[in-house]
RNA sequence: GGCCCAGUGGCUCAGUUGGUUAGAGCGCCGCCCUGUCACGGCGGAGGUCACGGGUUCGAGUCCCGUCUGGGUCGCCA
C-alpha cells in the first residue's frame, strides 16, 4: 500500500491541482446519475469529498459496502458548489485510482454510524468499535486524553512525581467490595485489586517522597449508576508531605480551573480560593453536601413559625424548611409537576404558596397561613410576586427535600441560575464519627485515616459526635468530584481513634499492618486528595452518563459485552489456582 | 435485593376506548436523476408486537408471572 499524502481534514483551496492519496472509511456515497457520484471518505481527522465522474470509476465501487476502508488517489480541484459546513468544503478530489483496503462484508450495520448515540446502549457497547467511529462519540475520548495529558503536565510542573503503585495487592478490610485474584503459588490465598492507592501513597510519604501523584486505576465491586462506572475507574490521586488542608486546596485551585476553562463546555471557572463550606452549614443552607453554587437561593428553617399552623404535615415535631424565589412564573400545572418531581426524587412531599401582586397569599397551602401571615412576610422577607417552596419531615428528610426544591426552583426561576460556568466549592469540617443507622453504635463517618481536628486532646476530651475531621470534599456544579483528608500519621492518635469505635491497637495492626508499622518509624504529617478523572471529563464534556467518556465501558451488570467478560475459564486454569466451582442447583422449569 | 420506566421490521419510534390486512422515518435491494453534501423521485423486500399464562367473540393494547435493559434506593470509607 502506498502511503497517504494527506489526511481527510487537510486539503484546502490552495492544494488545488495537486495529486493526492487519501485513506479512510467509506462514509457515504451520493449517486446523482449514471456518471456523477459523490463519495465521502472519513478518517480520524475529518471528511473529504471525492467526485466520481465516469461510469467506469463509479463501477469501481460497485458492491463495496459503506464503512469499508479505501485508498483513493486523485487530483484536487475547486468545488463548483462549496460547503461552508466542513473544513474541506472548498475542494473535492477527482479520483484516478481506488483501492479497497478492508472490506466491510455487511451491507447493513447494527446502527448508522452518525446516529450511534441514539442506538440501544447494548448495541453501542457490543459494537463499540463502530460506535467510536462516530465523530461525536470519538471526540469525547479525544477530550479525555487531552484533559489527562494537561493534568499530568500541570502536576509535573508543580514538582509532583508520578509513581505507579501495585495493581495486585491485598484485600482491604474497609470500604467497598474487593475484586479478588486467586494465587497459584499460595493455595487458598488471594490478591485483591486496589480500591485506591490509599495506603501505598501514605507509605510513600513515610518513605520520604514529598509530592506524589498518579492517574490511578481503582477497582471496586459495587453496583453502577449513571455517574458511577462499575468495576474500574480512574483518579487523579495525589499526596503531599509536611502539608495540611490549605496546601492541598492551593494545588487543586491552581491545577483544575485552567483545565476546566480550556476544555469545558463553559469557559468560566471559579478562581482561587474556592468557597469553603462547613458540612453542617452546607446541609443547612443548601440542603445537601454537594450544592450547586450556580444557584443563588438558600434554604431557611421555618419550623418555629410554621408549626403554629393547623396544617397536618407541619405537626408532631416536624422540621420545616422553606425556599423563597422570585422570577418564578410557572403555571399551576408546572408547579404541580415540580412538586411531583420532588416527591419522586425524595419520597417526601413539596408544598408551596405565592404572594400575589396585591400582597395576598394564594395557592397551595396559603389558606393555612392566614393567622401568621405578617410573621411569615417578616421572617422570609417576602415581597409581592415571591414564590415559596416548603417541605416538612424528620430532620434528614426535610433537609434533603429542601435541597431538591432549591435546585428545581433555582434552575426554573429567572435570574437565580448562572449556568454557564464551573462553580467549585470545598465542603470542609466533616464529622469524624456518627451513629450507624443499622448498628446504632459509634462508627467512623468517612474513613479512619483522617486526622481528627484537635488531635489526641479532642479524642480524649470531646463528645465523639462533636469531633470534626480534617476531611474535605471538592464539589463542582452539584457533582462530588473528590474526597480528601489530612491523614492521621500518628500511631498513638490512630489507636485512640479506633478505641472510640470499640477497636484497639491489635485491630489497627491487623487491618493496616504496613502503614501502621511505617508510621512507627517517623512519619511526616501529610494530606491529599483524589479527584475522579471520569467524572471530571463527564462534567467538562457535558455528558450525563459516565459511559460516554470511557473508551470501553462495561454495562450496568459490570459486563463487557464486546469482549464477553466476565467469562468461564478452562478447568485447568481453575485447578492451577486451586478453585473449585460450587455447582448451583438448577432452577426448576415450570411445565 | 426494593421501587420506577421501557421492550413493536436491521436501527429509532408511532400505534387512540380492546375491533378489518400492525404504520412512519432511517438503513437495505432495484429503477430513474449531470453538482450532491442528512441529495432527491418511484418501486420492493423485511414483523414470533421480548417470553409464558390469563380475561375476552376478539389482545401489540387489559391482568398475572418470567426474562432483558435503563434509572434510582440499598451499596459506593
Amino acid at each position: 500500500m502506498q502511503s497517504r499524502t494527506h489526511h481527510c481534514n487537510e486539503l484546502r483551496l490552495s492544494d488545488a491541482g495537486k495529486t493526492v492519496t487519501l485513506c479512510g472509511w467509506l462514509d457515504n456515497e451520493r449517486k446523482v446519475s449514471k456518471n456523477l457520484s459523490f463519495v465521502v471518505l472519513r478518517d480520524f481527522y475529518g471528511i473529504t469529498q471525492f467526485v466520481f465522474e465516469t461510469e467506469e470509476m463509479i463501477g469501481r465501487l460497485e458492491g463495496v459496502n459503506k464503512e469499508s476502508t479505501l485508498q483513493i488517489t486523485g487530483v484536487v480541484r475547486e468545488r463548483e458548489n462549496k460547503n461552508n459546513g466542513i473544513p474541506t468544503g472548498e475542494i473535492e478530489v477527482v479520483p484516478t485510482d481506488v483501492q479497497i483496503l478492508g472490506k466491510c462484508i455487511y451491507n447493513a450495520l447494527p446502527f448508522e454510524i452518525r446516529q450511534s448515540k441514539d442506538a440501544d446502549e447494548n448495541f453501542r457497547l457490543k459494537y463499540r468499535y463502530l460506535d467510536l467511529r462516530n465523530p461525536v462519540v470519538k471526540d469525547k475520548i479525544v477530550l479525555r486524553s487531552r484533559i489527562v495529558a494537561e493534568l499530568r503536565q500541570r502536576m509535573n510542573a508543580l514538582d509532583f512525581l508520578e509513581i505507579t503503585t501495585p495493581i495486585l495487592t491485598c484485600s482491604s478490610p474497609e470500604g467497598a467490595r474487593d475484586y479478588l485474584v486467586p494465587s497459584r503459588n499460595h493455595p487458598g490465598k488471594f490478591y485483591a485489586l486496589p480500591q485506591a492507592p490509599q495506603q501505598f501513597k501514605q507509605i510513600l510519604m513515610a518513605s520520604g517522597f514529598d509530592r506524589y501523584f498518579q492517574i490511578a486505576p481503582c477497582f471496586r465491586d459495587e453496583d453502577a449508576r449513571a455517574d458511577r462506572s462499575p468495576g474500574e475507574y480512574y483518579q487523579l490521586d495525589m499526596e503531599m508531605a509536611f502539608a495540611g488542608q490549605e496546601d492541598v486546596f492551593a494545588v487543586i485551585e491552581e491545577v483544575l480551573p485552567p483545565v476546566f476553562e480550556k476544555f469545558g463546555t463553559y469557559k468560566r471557572a471559579s478562581k482561587a480560593p474556592f468557597a469553603r463550606l462547613p458540612y453542617l452549614e452546607a446541609l443547612e443552607k443548601y440542603g445537601t453536601d454537594k450544592p450547586d453554587l450556580r444557584i443563588d437561593l438558600v434554604v431557611q428553617d421555618v419550623t418555629e413559625l410554621f408549626s403554629k399552623t393547623e396544617f397536618g404535615p407541619f405537626q408532631n415535631g416536624a422540621v420545616i424548611k422553606a425556599v423563597v424565589t422570585d422570577g418564578y412564573t410557572a403555571t399551576r400545572k408546572e408547579i404541580d409537576k415540580m412538586c411531583a418531581d420532588v416527591e419522586v426524587e425524595t419520597a417526601s412531599k413539596a408544598f408551596w404558596f405565592r404572594m400575589d401582586d396585591t400582597g395576598e397569599f394564594v395557592g397551595g397551602i396559603s389558606k393555612f397561613l392566614t393567622d401568621i401571615k405578617e410573621d411569615v412576610i417578616k421572617t422570609l422577607n417576602l415581597k409581592p410576586g415571591d414564590f415559596v417552596g416548603v417541605c416538612a419531615g424528620d430532620k434528614g428528610s426535610a433537609t434533603k427535600t429542601s435541597g431538591v426544591i432549591r435546585r428545581m426552583l433555582g434552575t426554573a426561576s429567572q435570574g437565580h441560575f448562572d449556568k454557564e460556568q464551573y462553580a467549585f466549592c470545598w465542603i470542609i469540617d466533616f464529622p469524624m464519627y456518627e451513629i450507624g443507622e443499622e448498628s446504632g453504635e459509634l462508627e467512623f463517618c468517612h474513613n479512619p485515616f483522617s486526622m481528627p481536628q484537635g488531635g489526641m486532646k479532642a479524642l480524649k476530651e470531646q463528645d465523639p459526635l462533636d469531633i470534626l475531621a480534617y476531611q474535605y470534599d471538592l464539589v463542582c456544579n452539584g457533582v462530588e468530584l473528590s474526597s480528601g483528608a489530612v491523614r492521621n500519621h500518628d500511631p498513638e492518635i490512630m489507636v485512640k481513634a479506633f478505641e472510640l469505635v470499640g477497636l484497639g491497637e491489635d485491630d489497627v495492626k491487623s487491618k493496616f499492618p504496613a502503614m501502621y508499622n511505617a508510621f512507627c518509624y517517623g512519619a511526616p504529617p501529610h494530606a491529599g486528595i483524589a479527584p475522579g478523572v471520569d467524572r471530571m471529563v463527564m462534567l467538562l464534556a457535558g455528558e450525563d452518563s459516565i459511559r460516554e467518556v470511557i473508551p470501553f465501558p462495561m454495562n450496568k451488570q459490570a459486563m463487557d459485552i464486546m469482549m464477553g467478560a466476565p467469562a468461564t475459564v478452562e478447568q485447568k486454569q481453575l485447578d492451577d489456582v486451586h478453585i473449585c466451582i460450587k455447582e448451583e442447583p438448577e432452577k426448576e422449569q415450570n411445565p
